[in-house]
DNA sequence: ACAATTCCTGCCAAGATCG
DNA sequence: CGATCTTGGCAGGAATTGT
């Protein structure tokens, strides 16, 4: 019957809840699921699972040919309404394991004549369930946005599965279908045996009178973690088994107290988690949910990853520009536009590039690699998925700068809590503070920076705004004990600038650890600065209901004291329509730096020796920049990126590949409309202060010309503002506010007109990098002592790197030894940060810029030793696995590979190298790294002991 | 439409803590 | 020191913006 895998996607699916009445009905689909259809007569479905409800597929909106086979459920919605409502799973009567993939769907068994739909539906959620219309609504909405995918054809509307009026009365046992369902169908089941309650159909009289005593409250083999009611024993205790186990995976050892089982339904066990996320079970696989938006996630890291870009409870501020990042991984990144490093290298012909996109777009382009021959699968969920042959047509280079020490632990937990700044005890130790360190603030700075200075500012409509302390988010509602104004928090404040931003490190090869462990800390946790001292630095406020006056007006009265310029820096992060967050630097005089910065008031100590309790570093400027009016603090910098939901085709190439997902909820492409919208805000992983550009961006001045009426951002051109605004029409966003952790007021109407354009300071243009400029010039010392150190010190590097091209010239940035730990630190030196913006090349490639004094960072050590000319084309890739995995062939310990050019005798091309006698490292490759991954490179970059 | 940049997330290893 | 927990790097495609 299956004549081919015709999809028709996405379908639509209406099911009206089996405790609804017609009236709601009428008032339309509770509920949007995604069906996929294959060909197949049927319009009629048998309903089988925990419940069984009849569905009928009205045959008129139905194609031809259609049957159920396969589908994609988003995840449930927990805690909202919805989240009463249904988990439905469509499968093949073949029943394969839920979540299959839809490729699956051209082969699938012939004749699911009567698709079997598992239709979970807890009974339960629907009674007593008020206004869950109105919660569907919203749901219902977001799933809108499928109904036009092209795969559907002509005549292929969505089709809507009406599910038939609940029966009023639940304890009904034996309640006859309505007429259209069962009956209607030659082989449907005969009535007397559908479970009047939910409607399950059953086999024989005797599982349904065993079905019933569910419904009578018969919790005798109910599952004792989840409840879960079973009829037979041996389920029971099959499903006990795993959820056992997903439990006690789910739960870190030291919250599984705290598991609160929420709720089950069918196959789906709900707990609760921290504040941050719940956690379900869905078939013995736990799935992660973020509390705030609902994506879901595997693995409880990557949940914790995700929602600090809600709570922004850490902060991660780029060194050299003042855009801050709610993930590590993204400042990395992104600070590459500032050093430049390049560390993927073309295995054919050396030449190094700044970012795997660029490697990648090298590689097609000069030796017509395509990159979908090597690219490795993927999860549904977009997760990296480990290949063990994967080829590898590029070396990862390591690192030049040293990582730099990880949060702690015991950071981390305070984050959450708000610890009052003036309890020690509470407030986690700052890096600074820990043994070994020399407490550069002591503590009773930092309690005093920490004091909880009151970001908060009140717009008019809406107080809530947003504070930020010690990683502390709370809603300007006042229910936080900080957001109530404290003067003297601010008096308090009188923080060592340096311990509110470092902007560039200096490394002083002897000090350079404690002051890297500061420099480290405060610009890493912006996170920790406010952390450890809860210096409040950010605010956030909403810039709902600012005005420009308001703005100005509130961060002077918020911060009024601090800004005075002697204060510690204050910044406060405004909301920009539903995009961006902006950071507004408070107090020029002290922290500002740019062309001039006050020596003074910078806390930079160029001259002066690094001294632990006074850092020396230039503070990052967080100031706009001299000339701006006072009016430029309304200016605002919007990231590059709008931080939208993200909307994903319906069926994501591979979102049915991931057999290791949950089915219905963990493969849910992270856009499906499923999620709770995040406010705007809490997208906005990325955020700029004025003033301050990102190095590859335009001028802003031509950006003030295209902007979002709605949510206030800057195009740069019309036809991209002209694509964004239609995305919000497309969107249609919820108006709902799901971000319980952060509540920003949000009413950007009221503050429309006022700072719009600001964000394009004319003068930016005249000095594009001036925005750049490094906090100041690194003290002479710094390279000298980089050079002697890179020499000498760090033995391993040159074995690692020995023989290669790249990174082996004296690397500035490269202290010895590298970061071991925080303890050892002392010892190491940190990586020196620019003192300037870097000119780059297409690619990545720096543009020397005739200063060499100010590009201490890649002056472009890679040169090319071989020309994409010695590879003949087309390569003939079957005959490198080998040396593109760069594996010793056979072994099971990964052996790295010599070089492939020494491998393939390019090496005697001419170039720097040319003379070398055979790659050393083929001799020795142990001693190199493979470049396998970035894990390897990683080890060999930090030098153990 | 295409190029370029940023976001995202499963996985994993190293760092940080705990005991 | 080992066990446990946290952090962040990585791939590489999706999402989004720039041209
Ligand atoms: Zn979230
Ligand atoms: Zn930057
Ligand atoms: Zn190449």
């Amino acid at each position: 019957m299956v004549s081919g895998p015709e999809v028709y996607d996405p379908l639509r699916v209406c099911l009206f809840p089996p405790r609804l009445n017609e009236q709601h009905q009428a008032s339309g689909p509770s509920l949007f699921c995604d069906v996929s259809l294959v060909n197949t007569s049927n319009a009629r479905f048998a309903i089988s699972g925990q419940y069984f409800r009849q569905l009928l597929l009205s045959k008129s909106s139905l194609p031809p040919t259609a049957g159920v086979s396969y589908n994609r459920l988003p995840p449930l919605v927990p805690s909202s309404g919805l989240s009463q409502g249904v988990v439905l799973v469509l499968e093949p009567p073949s029943s394969k394991p839920f979540g299959s993939p839809a490729r699956a769907l051209g082969t699938l068994p012939e004749p699911p004549e009567t698709a079997q739909i598992l239709f979970n539906l807890s009974t339960v959620a629907y009674q007593g369930q008020g206004g869950r219309g109105t919660e569907r609504k919203d749901k219902t909405v977001k799933h809108g946005g499928r109904a036009g995918s092209p795969q559907l054809g002509p005549n292929l509307h969505p089709p809507t599965l009406h599910l038939p009026p609940p029966l009023p009365h639940p304890s009904e046992s034996f309640i006859p279908l309505p007429p259209h369902s069962a009956s209607n169908h030659p082989d449907g089941p005969k009535p007397e045996l559908i479970c009047g309650v939910c409607h399950r159909l059953f086999s024989s009289a005797s599982s349904l009178t065993a079905h019933m005593r569910l419904h009578r409250g018969g919790r005798a083999l109910s599952c004792q973690h989840c409840g879960k009611a079973f009829i037979h024993n041996k389920r029971l205790q099959s499903h006990e088994a795993s959820c056992r186990r997903a439990l006690t995976t789910a739960l870190p050892p030291r919250k599984k107290g705290l598991g609160l089982l929420v709720r089950h339904e069918g196959d789906v066990s709900e707990l609760v988690g921290d504040e941050d996320h719940f956690v379900k079970v869905v078939d013995g696989h736990v799935i992660y949910f973020c509390s705030v938006c609902e994506r879901s996630y595997m693995t409880l890291s990557s949940l914790k990853r995700h929602s600090n870009v809600h709570s922004w409870r850490r902060k991660y501020p780029c060194h050299f520009c003042d855009k801050v990042f709610a993930l590590a991984e993204y400042r990395t990144k992104h600070e590459v536009w500032h050093t430049g490093e390049r560390r993927y290298q073309c295995i054919f012909c050396w030449e190094a590039f700044a970012t795997y996109y660029n490697l990648k777009t090298h590689q097609k382009a000069f030796h017509g690699i395509n990159p979908g021959l090597i690219s490795s699968e993927k999860t549904a969920n977009g997760g990296y998925k480990q290949k063990v042959n994967a080829l590898k047509l590029y070396r990862l280079l390591p690192m030049r700068s040293q990582k730099r020490p990880y949060k702690t632990y015991s950071d981390s937990l305070a984050n959450g809590l708000l610890l009052p700044s003036s309890d020690p005890s509470a407030a986690p130790l700052p890096l600074d503070s820990r043994p070994g360190r020399i407490p550069e603030l002591g503590l009773s700075s930092v309690i005093t920076y920490g004091h909880p200075k009151p970001s908060v500012i009140v717009h008019g409509t809406a107080v809530s705004s947003v504070i930020v302390h010690s990683n502390q988010v709370t809603s300007g509602s006042g229910k936080s004990p900080l957001s109530s104004p404290s003067p003297e928090a601010s008096n308090s404040q009188t923080l060592p600038k340096a311990s509110v931003k470092p902007i560039k490190k200096h490394r002083e090869s002897t000090e350079g650890h404690r002051k890297r462990a500061k420099l480290v800390d405060s610009s890493d946790t912006t996170e920790e600065s406010e952390r450890r001292s809860e210096t409040g630095r950010f605010h956030h406020k909403s810039r709902k209901g600012q005005s420009k006056g308001d703005s100005s007006s509130a961060s002077q009265s918020s911060v009024g004291p601090e800004s005075k310029g002697s204060g510690p820096l204050c910044q406060i992060t405004v909301r920009i329509g539903e995009e961006a967050m902006v950071k507004r630097s408070i107090s020029e005089t002290d922290l500002k730096r740019d062309r001039s910065p006050p020596p003074s008031k910078a806390k930079r100590t160029d001259s002066s020796p690094p001294d632990a309790k006074e850092p020396q570093y230039y503070f990052r400027q967080e100031v706009r920049k001299q000339g701006e009016s006072e009016d430029d603090e309304d200016n605002l910098w919007r990231p590059y990126y709008s931080y939208k939901p993200k909307r994903k085709a319906p069926h994501h190439p591979k979102a049915p590949d991931a057999p290791s997902l949950p089915p219905q909820l963990g493969s849910q492409p992270r856009d499906q409309g499923l999620r709770t919208e995040p406010t705007e805000t809490d997208r906005a992983r990325e955020r700029v202060i004025p003033g301050k550009g990102s190095p590859s961006r335009l001028s802003r001045r031509s950006l003030a010309r295209h902007t979002c009426p709605q949510c206030h951002k800057v195009c740069k051109t019309s036809s991209a503002l002209n694509r964004h605004v239609r995305r919000h029409e497309l969107k249609h966003v919820p108006v709902v506010q799901s971000v319980p952790v952060i509540s920003y007021p949000e009413p950007r109407n009221s503050t429309e007109g006022v700072d719009p354009q600001p964000c394009q300071p004319s003068d930016l243009n005249a000095e594009p990098h001036a925005l750049l400029l490094p906090r100041g010039p690194p003290p002479p010392e710094l390279e000298r002592r980089d050079d002697s150190l890179a020499p000498s010190g760090e033995p391993r590097r040159g074995e690692v790197t020995g023989g290669y091209p790249v990174q082996d010239y004296p690397l500035p940035l490269i202290v010895q030894g590298g970061y071991r730990s925080g303890k050892k630190q002392d010892d190491n030196v940190l990586v020196s940060y620019p003192t300037g913006p870097l000119a780059f090349g297409p690619l990545g490639k720096m543009v020397p810029t005739g200063d060499l004094a100010k590009l201490p960072f890649y002056p472009d050590p890679y040169h090319l030793l071989y020309g994409p000319q010695l590879l003949a084309y087309p390569y003939n890739l079957a005959a490198l696995p080998m040396a593109l995995n760069m594996m010793a062939p056979g072994s099971d310990k990964v052996e790295p590979l010599p070089f492939l050019p020494a491998l393939f005798n390019y090496a005697a091309a001419a170039g720097p190298y040319a003379g070398m006698a055979p790659h050393h490292l083929v001799a020795n490759p142990s001693l190199y790294n493979s470049g396998g991954g970035g894990k390897k490179q990683r080890d060999s970059n930090n030098g153990k002991p």
